[in-house]
DNA sequence: TTGAAAGCGATACCAC
DNA sequence: GTGGTATCGCTTTCAA
């Protein structure tokens, strides 16, 4: 190599290249962007040239001038499970194709978290920035305020949003498979959760039960209400509470299929028949709703239309257009299986 | 406001903070980072200036003359499978206590978009580069070997990895669930699995599962080996496929518990018992795997273990100290259930 | 303990 | 069409 720069050798610059090309760095700038200004026979040579070095631009280089990453963050709860996943798979695919990269963060519904991570991606320079949730922090809100970065909060529905809200009347939803239990002449019905703090969809569908209950003329009994993590578990122990408890339970509305599932599970362990004893209704619609046995009536959480929806929004506001609209409501449905 | 700045006057910068505090920036950036050098008393007053400006630092300045990111680049070949998921999150969770950012790419078990995913992620200057599996177009392994980024690939084994390699043998694994099901007695075992073109795990079961039936004197038929894509899908329409064609087999070895779970909802669909008439084993030991009835036998894949083992290594290589081992076996193991 | 100067690599703006 | 110049916001290096 006879390069003659100082320090990492390695790294290849516009500026090596312009040298061999024999033309200005901007030349290159421009050449390598596809800038039509360029002859075509210029732009070709440089692209060449900055083959044969092996050249990567520096995003950070073009950031600091452009003002744009072509990143966007997501922040969503927590990402092994697979409703979320789903989700950030869409939102990926779809401003993927437009050069955005996502930048992916979990709260672990944890809203100081989530503070954190808006501060650490405003930091980074995201073009945008998506939220679960319209309950946030006021230092959350007030940073994003200021920094004039295009919000979409995702999930639940603001009626007042930060940017832009795409998703699901959770407390229609909750209403909905209330009442759904109710019609099947149910009046003991459990809700099983998760934890609601920090968490406006889960706070949603808990007002919603009760609210149903109320309307229904039912007595809304606490112990009936259980929360505890989106897992599993959670499914399972609240079981094991009623039936140790000598409380009778006619019907479970879990807030999630995750813990339907392990509601599901430990009723067949203890051999508690449903729907006869037991009706249960999940919320989610996961794959395993339809899987297990029996087949799980659940809420159909539109997790992929979200994505979709977000992603457009997205591409929308950073192209400067205005999204579609401030809020959009997806809509969900009730999917009757055997469980009720 | 009285800033005398041009330009978009909503950006503080280090440049605000130290014209409020009387200090030069370089003092600033100094107290900002917690450096030890700066007098505590003015460090706490840059920082309750800062805090008061709402300063955020802009990561694309400090990377250009620091050249470290804090992103750490993943590429796994799907998201929305919890599998990939769970190895995600267990990443994100080591690595993010150092304060490092996840970057995740989407290969859609394509080789040419993983190419592409590690040039954008190399232009945005990531720390480190984690890959699934260790087979990559020459132009990865190139442009992968000039950056001299640390590197891990995980999931599959390599001799002779880029960086580190951190995961399973899975010509091993495959070799063990064969024998396993030929141990059952079988003899007709079919094999059905996601398409191994480009991906060096689904190749390396198939080769276990050929050369178990070899070594036992059982004839490999092309026609019992079906792969398709990592879906659901494709174990219900493969065992759709053996049974209109007549075609007698007595187990399924199916290279995914997704492609296991359409396996047994077609066999139960059509009143064909397992493990009776035919014995099925998956392979990851996914969630469902337990729920499905009948329970499914399967490798235990410990994807939550490779990510944990994959943060460690990171940490080590990215604070300039050794890696445990370039070469880091996690192990499989078979669990038995209901369905072999 | 603090500061001045010199970039990092690329782009915007304005000449030519 | 092409190039010079001045940043972008921060950190490194060397002095004081």
């Amino acid at each position: 190599m006879t390069t003659s720069r100082r320090a990492k050798p390695e790294t290849v610059t516009i500026r090596d290249i312009a040298a061999r090309a024999d033309v200005s760095p901007i030349t290159v700038s421009r050449a390598l962007r596809g800038s039509e200004v360029v002859r075509p026979e210029t732009r070709e040579h440089i692209a060449r040239i900055a083959r044969e070095l092996g050249y990567i631009p520096n995003f950070a280089a073009g950031m600091l001038t452009s003002k744009v990453s072509s990143m966007i963050a997501v922040i969503v709860p927590n990402m092994a499970n697979s409703i979320f996943a789903t989700t950030l798979q869409e939102i990926g695919e779809g401003v993927g194709e437009d050069g955005y990269q996502l930048l992916i963060g979990c709260s672990d519904y944890s809203l100081e978290r989530e503070e954190e991570l808006v501060r650490t991606f405003l930091s980074r320079q995201t073009d945008a920035i998506v939220l679960t949730g319209h309950l946030h922090t006021p230092a959350t809100e007030k940073m994003l305020r200021q920094s004039r970065v295009p919000v979409v909060e995702m999930w639940s529905l603001s009626g007042a949003p930060l940017g832009v809200s795409i998703g699901v009347n959770n407390y229609d939803a909750a209403v909905t498979a209330t009442e759904h239990l109710i019609s099947r002449g149910r009046r003991r019905i459990a809700y099983i959760g998760g934890d609601p703090s920090g968490n406006d969809r889960a706070q949603a569908r808990i007002q919603g039960y009760r609210d149903t209950l109320e309307k229904a003329g039912l007595d809304f009994d606490p112990a009936l209400l259980r929360t505890g993590s989106f897992e599993f578990d959670t499914g399972a122990e609240a079981v094991s509470f009623f039936v140790e408890e000598g409380l009778d339970v006619d019907a479970i509305f879990a807030a999630s299929d995750i813990i339907a599932l392990g509601v599901i599970l430990e009723l067949n362990r203890r051999r508690i028949a449903m729907p006869e004893k037991i009706a249960v209704c999940g919320f989610d619609d996961a794959r395993i709703a339809q899987m297990v046995q029996p087949a799980l009536t659940t809420i159909k959480f539109p997790r992929r239309e979200i994505g979709q929806r977000v992603a457009e929004a997205l591409l929308a506001m950073l192209s400067g257009r205005a999204p579609p609209q401030k809020t959009c409501d997806i809509g969900y449905s009730l999917i009757v299986r055997e469980t009720t």
